[in-house]
DNA sequence: TTTACTAATAGTCATTTTGACCATAATTTG
DNA sequence: CAAATTATGGTCAAAATGACTATTAGTAAA
C-alpha cells in the first residue's frame, strides 16, 4: 500500500467519510454544506467529508473532516451507515461511511478550512445540486431524522438549554411536516415527565410570557431503561 | 493498487463484509457461523464474511459472500452499519460494514464452501467466543433486532407463510425476552389488519385446533405510507 | 363414555391515552 | 380601556391498554 503524496500520512484510499449536520434554526431545518476548493468536484457544494487516516478511526475520521472542513467541533456524530454502490465516485472504487448529528447552527461558527474554501447552512429544500451519491447519502439521512425525531427526544439538542412548549412544538412540526394540536401537545410532554420547569420566563415578547423549560438528561436515560418510547 | 494473487480478480483490500443472519427456529433465537479453513483464524467459528470485489457493490458482496461461505442465497440483507475501529483486524487495516437478516432456519440447507469448512446454527446464548470484533457486531445486531421487532412486523419472516397467533407470540416472547398476555396480543394483532385468515386449521395437535393466519405485506405497504406505528 | 387436560377464542371492566375542541388568564399595544 | 396574541388549563367522547375471567373445542386418559 502507497502513501499518498499530497497528505502527511498514509491514508485508507478506498474507504472515505461523509457527514451530515442538520440544524434548526429560525424556524427551517438545514443542512451544512462545504464548498470543495480542490478535487474533481472542485467549486460544487458537498458534504463534509473526506479520506480516513490509516491510523484512525473512522469514527475519529469523521470528526477531524468535519472539524478541518467546517470549524465544528465537539459534538456527537453518529453513524448512519456505508454506502458503497459500484459507480458512485468516478475516479475509483470507493465506499464512504456516511455519519449524522443533529445541531443548534447558531452555536457553532463556520470556519472553512483544509479541502474547503466556504462552508455554509441550507435549508433543507434549497440544497444545490450534489455531485457523487451526495443527494442519496442526505435523503437517506433525512429520512433518518424524520424517524428518529419520533422516538428520541431528539428535538432537544436544537434548543436553547431552555425553552418554550411551543418552540418546542414549533420544531416538531418544521421536521414532522404536519401542524400539532397545542394543548395535545403540551400535555403528552408534560406527561413524560422529561422535562423541567425553570424559574425564569420568556422576556421580549408582546405578549403573555411563556414559562421556560429544560430537558433533563438523567430522567431520560432512567426512562430509556423502563423502555421508555418516545412517541407523537 | 495491486491485485491480491490469491484471488481470481481484483478485490477491495481494506474493506470487508460480515453477515447476521438470525433465526427462530425450535423456540430459540439462533445465529448463524462458519468455521474458518484458512487465513488467521483457521479452524474458528465466525460470521460469514470475506472481501469485496473491485466490481461489485457492497449488497452484492454481502449477498456473494454469504452464499459461497453457507449455501443460503436470495435473502434480502439489510445494512447494520461498518466497524472501523483502528485494530480490529489483526494484520491490517481493515473496515467492515456489517449485514443482517432474519430467516427460517429451516428453510435453508446449510452448505459450506469458498473459505469455510463448516457452518452451523448456535443458540444466542451458546455461540463461542468469536475473532476480530465479531462479538461486537453480533451485540450490535442483536440490538437492532430486539428494537427492530418492536416497531416493524418483521417477525413474520421466521414463521412459515401460515401460523397460529400462539407461534406469532411464542417468537415474540423469545426475542423480547417477557411473557406477554395471550388474550392482549391477539386483540392487538387483530386491530391491525395485517392478517389474513386462512381456510385451514392447525393439524396434529393434541388439543383444539387454532386457525391458521397470513401476513399480508400489501396491507402493510399500505399502513407504512399512513405512518403506522407497529408497537408491542 | 365420562372426565381431565390443553389450548383456542371471546368477553369484561376499570384505567389510561388520544384527538378535537373550548375557556380563561396574562400580557402588550393602539 | 379595548383589541390582539399567546399561555395555560379544561372538557368529553372515543379508543387503547392491562389484568383478568369465561366459555368452547378438541385430545387423551381413566
Amino acid at each position: 500500500m502507497k502513501t499518498s503524496p499530497q497528505f502527511p500520512y498514509k491514508i485508507m484510499d478506498s474507504v472515505s467519510i461523509d457527514c451530515l449536520l442538520f440544524g434548526f434554526n429560525e424556524g427551517a431545518l438545514k443542512i451544512l454544506m462545504v464548498k470543495h476548493a480542490e478535487g474533481i468536484s472542485k467549486g460544487r457544494w458537498a458534504l463534509p467529508g473526506g479520506w480516513i487516516n490509516y491510523h484512525e478511526s473512522i469514527d475519529d475520521a469523521a470528526s477531524r473532516l468535519l472539524k478541518a472542513l467546517t470549524g465544528v467541533s465537539n459534538i456527537y456524530l453518529e453513524q448512519l451507515r456505508a454506502f458503497g454502490d459500484l459507480n458512485r465516485y468516478p475516479t475509483k472504487r470507493v465506499v464512504t461511511v456516511a455519519y449524522f448529528a443533529l445541531v443548534k447552527p447558531e452555536n457553532y461558527a463556520l470556519h472553512p478550512g483544509f479541502t474547503a474554501s466556504d462552508a455554509k447552512w441550507f435549508e433543507i429544500q434549497k440544497v444545490p445540486k450534489l455531485p457523487y451519491d451526495h443527494k442519496k447519502i442526505m435523503d437517506f439521512g433525512f429520512g433518518h431524522l424524520k424517524h428518529k425525531v419520533r422516538h428520541e427526544p431528539i428535538g432537544f439538542n436544537l434548543l436553547p438549554q431552555k425553552f418554550t412548549l411551543l418552540a418546542l412544538q414549533e420544531l416538531y412540526e418544521a421536521i414532522l411536516g404536519k401542524p400539532l394540536d397545542k394543548s395535545n401537545f403540551r400535555r403528552k410532554l408534560m406527561n413524560m415527565n422529561l422535562l423541567v420547569l425553570s424559574k425564569e420566563k420568556q422576556k421580549d415578547v408582546s405578549h403573555r410570557a411563556a414559562a421556560l423549560y429544560s430537558f433533563d438528561k438523567k430522567i431520560y436515560d432512567r426512562l430509556l431503561k423502563e423502555e421508555f418510547n418516545f412517541e407523537l
